[in-house]
DNA sequence: TTGAAAGCGCTACCAC
DNA sequence: GTGGTAGCGCTTTCAA
């Protein structure tokens, strides 16, 4: 900037104002400078304007695996979001491993990242020691609970309700569901609503719950697997994912039964493939992209602490009713 | 960090050394100083260390489309490599929008980034301004053609071929092609490979080519739609990426015809689905996670430029033979 | 082994 | 409308 200044015969100073458009700058001064700025190449140092204004441009966006089917499109949403407010995307992959977690939480101690958007579930130690951290995070699609942060998701126990409602009114009692990791707030609500609905129904004698530590396909046919070992086998399964139910279906589907003949099957997400599969797979559609970017917005918001705290925000989910369980195999 | 000093009674320098580990300092210095850091949970702060030190411990990853499965499996294995050495994951969509590949290109020249990991296929035009971007921008699994880079790849040509033998041991001669948008690289390679191979087995009347404007499910359902409107039906059909085969094998089994017994399937990138759908999907192995690693590892020894410059990168691919080409529908 | 001080590149305040 | 300058928080050289 120096260099853009002494050609320009100005001070450094006006640059400055010049680049960020001062109005206090005569237009021709501007075009002088503009003209340099082009033909050098010149660039504003990072570093040096976020040690002066306190601030980077940076959005972390933590989460437990960048590759597993559910996150890349709620993070698509973010990055629309954030961009159109100048802001860069970080994205760190925990593993759920805590060690992970509070390596990138530092980002937001050390200024190197302006706010987060937590989808781990789990809030950082790291972090509560910044004072006002509450305004600085805001949890997507996986609830941290007992925490003062803004967050976005569905009703994940109303979804299953939802769900356990659908296969009742297609003719099915035995009812087993796959869950997700036991210890996930998200999962464990899953758990919550369909015991809850298959308990309304007077059907609980019916329920059976299989836990996974994961929701990926390895975990469905897993789950699958070890319910195909039961002496009843339910006429219908509620997967905690998607990606649960094409494993489960696979594992179903090789020890010969017929989907939705012999086994209806539902999931939560609905990824693109859910569709095309065959059978296509029922399921609860959960808005990634827009919780996405909804969380994105709410972070904007509640960055600026001036403004109003913003509320929680419920998302609605949809049944997507497809063949996998569908009455009669229609 | 100044109030740490006056904290510990010694000057600001003795305790940035005592941070750095400096041998220079006295363990028991250290230590009243590593007790004053636990206490007030203070954490240096990145924007004055950047502007110090002139780097910031940040990779930039530029990819069309996070969303999009191909490509969060690579982004996985370049954060499993850079965390280990230190470095944050900054990822960004370009949408193949230049602008936003501009835009997100600028983070390199100010300092925001330390080097690019570049999956879009194309140098962004910001970068040539800078004069030894050779040394900071890496390409993985998509070639970016004329470029002085390192870059990671399969070899996409010959990878089509191996497709093609495959179908041809089947006793397959009308094979069609849906590929992926034309104007990339990657795909064009595939498209070269696939006529070759198809003319050298004297097969290349029967060749077709359908091209898309992406490789996603969408794209894979028109092209197929289109292909059925031939008056002639290929036996067999190769796809660009195996989403895009989920999306015509949709398509296909809804028009009636039967996999692998009226036509044959196989696909790119053998993705975890790929092996759960029914039929299962024969596809081309692409080594994604590792691409990733290796892409960064390519990165980190680039960056340092009194190294060597590494040199280009093919990886192997893997043919996986299953269901859908599967001869006599075994 | 520790302290003092310069300076990284920028912005914003104050003076003119 | 423009110039001069302090200072953001850190690292590192030089002196002691």
């Amino acid at each position: 900037m120096a260099d853009i200044a002494r050609m320009a015969e100005v001070d450094i100073s006006t640059v400055s104002r010049a680049l960020a458009n001062s109005p206090k700058v005569t237009d021709d001064t501007k075009e002088k400078i503009r003209k340099l700025v082009e033909e050098t190449g010149y660039v504003v140092n990072h570093g040096a304007r976020m040690l002066r204004n306190q601030r980077s441009g940076q959005i972390l966006v933590m989460l437990p695996n960048i590759a597993a089917t559910f996150f890349p499109e709620v993070v698509l949403g973010i990055e629309d979001e954030l961009q159109e407010h100048q802001f860069t995307v970080v994205v760190g992959s925990t593993r759920n491993d805590k060690e992970r977690e509070d390596m990138l939480a530092r980002q937001l101690l050390n200024g190197a990242a302006d706010g987060m958007i937590l989808m781990t579930g789990r809030l950082p130690d790291e972090l509560l020691a910044q004072p006002s951290y509450d305004r600085l995070v805001v949890g997507v699609s996986r609830t941290v609970p007992n925490a003062d942060i803004p967050q976005v998701n569905i009703d994940n126990r109303q979804a299953a309700i939802t769900a356990v409602k659908h296969l009742f009114e297609g003719g099915h009692r035995r009812i087993a569901h796959l869950s997700g990791p036991i210890g996930s707030p998200t999962f464990q609500a899953r758990v919550d609503g369909y015991l809850h609905a298959m308990d309304l129904a007077g059907a609980s004698a019916q329920s059976t719950v299989i836990n996974s530590s994961g929701f990926n396909l390895a975990a469905g046919a897993t789950a699958m697997t070890r319910l195909l070992e039961s002496a009843i086998l339910p006429t219908a399964i509620i997967c905690a994912s998607d990606e649960m139910a094409i494993g489960a279906m696979d594992v179903a589907q090789k020890a010969g039964l017929s989907i939705p003949e012999d086994i209806s099957f539902i999931g939560f997400d609905d990824l693109s493939f859910s569709s095309a599969l065959h059978p296509s797979l029922s399921t609860i559609r959960i808005p990634r992209y827009e919780m996405g970017r909804i969380g994105a917005r709410m972070l904007l918001q509640n960055l600026d602490s001036s403004r109003k705290k913003p509320e929680n925000i419920i998302m609605g989910h949809e049944l997507i009713e497809r063949r996998s369980s569908r009455v009669h195999g229609l």
